[in-house]
This record gives structure tokens, C-alpha cells and sequence, in this order.
DNA sequence: AGTGTGCTTTGACTTTAATCAAAGAATGTG
DNA sequence: CACATTCTTTGATTAAAGTCAAAGCACACT
């Protein structure tokens, strides 16, 4: 299940304040380093966790990419999410204590294992910790709130802009480019997860590459127009 | 902002094993009756909370029947939930401290107030408790994947098939009828949460009741044929 | 009981995105 | 390097849901 455990520490991990509480005391902090105590390696391609495996522990990504989806009985897929450094990822599996979605790495991925008995034993110890295990999961509800706006009310243009400004918003509170843009996915799991068909995603990438809103070679986009971007979003496709 | 705000009481509440930890000692039962102190009345068409209110607390419910929403900044609304008796309202607030959402009455509700810092202070103490909060936050999330799968790869009929499903399987664990149904809200509400135009709601209930799987008076739905909308949901529409 | 309002249904037509199909990059492999 | 594979783009057509419009119901209010 683990191949590769490796010991972490949070101390000089320079990810902390995206997955670890702010303000810690160094006491505290030290007690998460021994629950947050080794890491595992995930390969392009291959499953961090499946629809049914057991829920033990939660994952905050080291390094790498993610995806989470989940399959209708028929064999659709839906992707629900994509996950990124700094980010945790296993919060469907604490009601049931089996997992109800797959989450498979883009990239090669390194991620921490948080183990969930142990993380409840010491967030009942250390409050800011408590806390933060709350707004993890509040978190996560709220952008899914927020996918449900986009799924239910946007139009194709309005999708994907809005995809792309989420995704490039948190890459550059990583450090990375505002305006350069390495796509981890397919034009499938794009359309996907924003509800539409590979060959419409490809057909408004093209389109707003006509309009100079981006650049487009295959995977890589270069955001061109910023502002066109935010139009789109907010006013309708009135590009 | 709690105009009745009346003593509550969980140990003679019916509801209790759907918003409370169940196997709770009596010592227990009691501290948490302790911070679940008071509840409040919602008229229809009321706002519990609004999308920038502060949070403090969540919100049990007793009676009623609400809806969350949320909106773009051109005014689209997007109903992101209907909430019913003994779901827990207001999770969405914890991240920020502010809700992120409206949840409005779609019938003269009652809820139990249950403030949250209080909360996290007994769940610090009461293991059933923090055990419960987790798997309430985590149900939410499982139950979002669920509706960002409807949104992002169902057709309209399957989205209402599994709406009107979802809904009846809900009431049925409340002790009412699974074949007899009762809406409390709009068509254009249906449709929003669906995402769908509310022409196309209508449509689709009249081409279920052509069919003869559903009958549809109004806001009063009999399923005739439940095993019709299960094949719906399940294989696309080939009813 | 009568009237006004909001909700629902249905029809005709338009728009949007899906589908089907084929060709063109990019990537990895023997 | 040639080949297979996978991914992407683009075009032509179809299907699905949206839009606009009008009429019908049901309920609340006076």
C-alpha cells in the first residue's frame, strides 16, 4: 500500500502555511511532524486511492498534480476536482471511512500522509489544529460551491475562463507565472470537469486564441488578456 | 437576529439520531443539550443567513424545509442544496467566518441554534462528537461530488430522475411516503439547482407523466413507476 | 365571490453544445 | 528512425436545451 514511506518534516517544508496551521508554537509543531511522519511517492498515471479503498489518512501534496473523479453506474467519468502542492486531499473518506472517488497523480507526485485517527487524537490537543482540520473541510465545500455555480449556470466561454483563472490564481500563490500556464490534463478531463465535451474545450480554446485572449501550443497557455478572461467570466460571454 | 430564540431539548428529539452522535452516554447527551440551547423560527421566504453574514454558529433542522444559493455577479442564482429536517445547515461559513451562501425557507422552518465555537469546545471533549462534526462536514462534500456528477454528465431527464430519487429516498428515512411527494419549491428552482431552465423542468415532469412514471399535480408528484426512474438514472434515457 | 399575482404548462423557434468523422501533432517504443 | 498510440484540432451535421411568447391554474387578498 505504502511503497515508499519516507520521514517528512513540516518544519522546513516550505509548504506549511498552504497544508499546516499558521502560528504554531514550536511544541506543537513538533507533535504534527510525528503524526504527519512519512511520505509516499505516486507515479504519472497511478492511483493515490479508489472509489471503495479504506479511508485511513489524509494526503497533502508534497509535490505534483492530482485529479479526483468519480464513474456513473453506465461508465461516465466525472472529474471533480485537480489537486495541487500544498493542497489535502481524502476528505470524502471520513463519512464512510472508505473512499467515494479516485484520485489519480498527473504527474509524479509526492504526498504526506496524515493519518486520520491520529490527526483527530491530537487536534482534540492542539486547537489550532482542530480549527484547521474545520476549515479544511469547509474549504472544500465552498469551491465545491463554487463548481456548482459554473456547472449550473455558465456557459461554455464562461467555464473555461473561469477555469483558467482558478487554476493560474493558485499556481501563482504557489510563485509560478500569472500569465504561463503548463496544463497537467487532457482536453477530456478538462471538459469533464467543467461539463462539456473535449472537442468544445478545444474549440474555445481556439476561439479565444482568435480573439487574443490567449496563446495556445497544446498543453502549454500563455494568458494573453487577463482582463478578457474576467469579462468573460463576469459578464457573460460579451468578448 | 434571534427574534424566538427558545429552549431546545435532544433527548426527546425524534430527529436526534439524524443531526446527533449516536451511543452518546447520558452525561454526554446532556453537555451537548448544554451548547444546542435555543432554537429559532424561519417564515417562509426568510433568510436563516446571508451570503457575507458573520458566522457562529450551525443550524439543525427541526421542521421545515430550506434551500442554499448562491449568486454571479450578473445575478444568476444557483441553488446549491435543499435542506430538510435533521441536516445541519451552515458549514459553508467555518472557512471564513462568513457565510458564502444564502439559505432561505422554502416553508415555515424551525432550527436548533448550535453555536460553533461551543462546539469545537465540547468536541474537544465528547470524541462522538468530533467524530460526528467530521463525518457531517465530510458528508457535504460526498454529497456535492454526487451533484457535480449530475451536473456534469447527466442529461435533463436523468438530472430529474435523480432529483425527485434523491428527494423521496430522503423522505422516506423521515417516515414519509416513497412514492408520494410533496414539492416545496419552484420549478425554476428545480431547474436552477439542476441546471436547468424551469420550460425545461416542466417539459421533462409532463414527459415522465406521458409515460406514465410519474403523476404530476402541480407541486404534488406520485411515482408510479420508481423502477422507470431508476433505468433513467442509471442507463441515460431510454425509457 | 372577484381580482391580481405568481407559478406552471405548452408551442414555435433559436442557440448551444454534442456527435460523427477525419486529419494532424506529439509522445513513447522497439 | 519508423511506428503505434494518444491527444488535439477542425469541419459538417444533429440533438438537446434555451428563449420567447401566450395561455391556463392556483392561491392569497380584499
Amino acid at each position: 500500500m505504502h511503497p515508499t514511506a519516507i520521514k517528512v518534516a513540516c518544519s522546513n517544508c516550505n509548504l506549511r502555511e498552504l497544508c499546516m496551521p499558521i502560528g504554531l508554537s514550536a511544541a506543537d509543531l513538533t507533535k504534527i511532524e510525528a503524526v504527519v511522519a512519512s511520505k509516499r511517492h505516486v507515479k504519472r498515471g497511478q492511483a493515490l486511492y479508489k472509489l471503495g479503498d479504506t479511508f485511513t489518512s489524509l494526503y497533502a501534496i508534497r509535490t505534483g498534480f492530482f485529479k479526483t473523479s468519480l464513474a456513473t453506474e453506465d461508465g461516465r467519468e466525472q472529474v471533480t476536482g485537480f489537486q495541487m502542492a500544498g493542497e489535502v486531499m481524502g476528505l470524502d473518506g471520513i463519512v464512510s471511512e472508505s473512499h467515494t472517488c479516485n484520485a489519480f497523480a498527473l504527474e509524479d507526485s509526492e504526498v504526506c500522509l496524515m493519518p486520520f485517527d491520529r490527526i483527530e487524537e491530537l487536534s482534540r490537543e492542539v486547537f489550532a489544529l482542530q480549527k484547521h482540520i474545520h476549515k479544511i473541510l469547509s474549504r472544500e465545500i465552498v469551491r465545491e460551491n463554487g463548481v456548482l455555480l459554473l456547472l449550473g449556470s455558465m456557459r461554455a466561454e464562461e467555464r473555461l475562463a473561469a477555469f483558467l483563472l482558478n487554476l493560474v490564481n493558485r499556481l501563482h500563490a504557489r510563485g509560478f507565472s500569472r500569465s504561463d500556464l503548463m496544463l497537467r490534463m487532457t482536453r477530456e478531463e478538462i471538459g469533464s470537469y467543467l461539463g462539456l465535451k473535449l472537442e468544445t474545450v478545444s474549440r474555445t480554446f481556439s476561439k479565444f486564441a482568435e480573439d487574443g485572449i490567449l496563446e495556445v501550443n497544446q498543453r502549454h497557455v500563455q494568458i494573453v488578456n487577463p482582463e478578457g478572461l474576467n469579462l468573460i467570466v463576469n459578464k457573460g460571454a460579451c468578448a
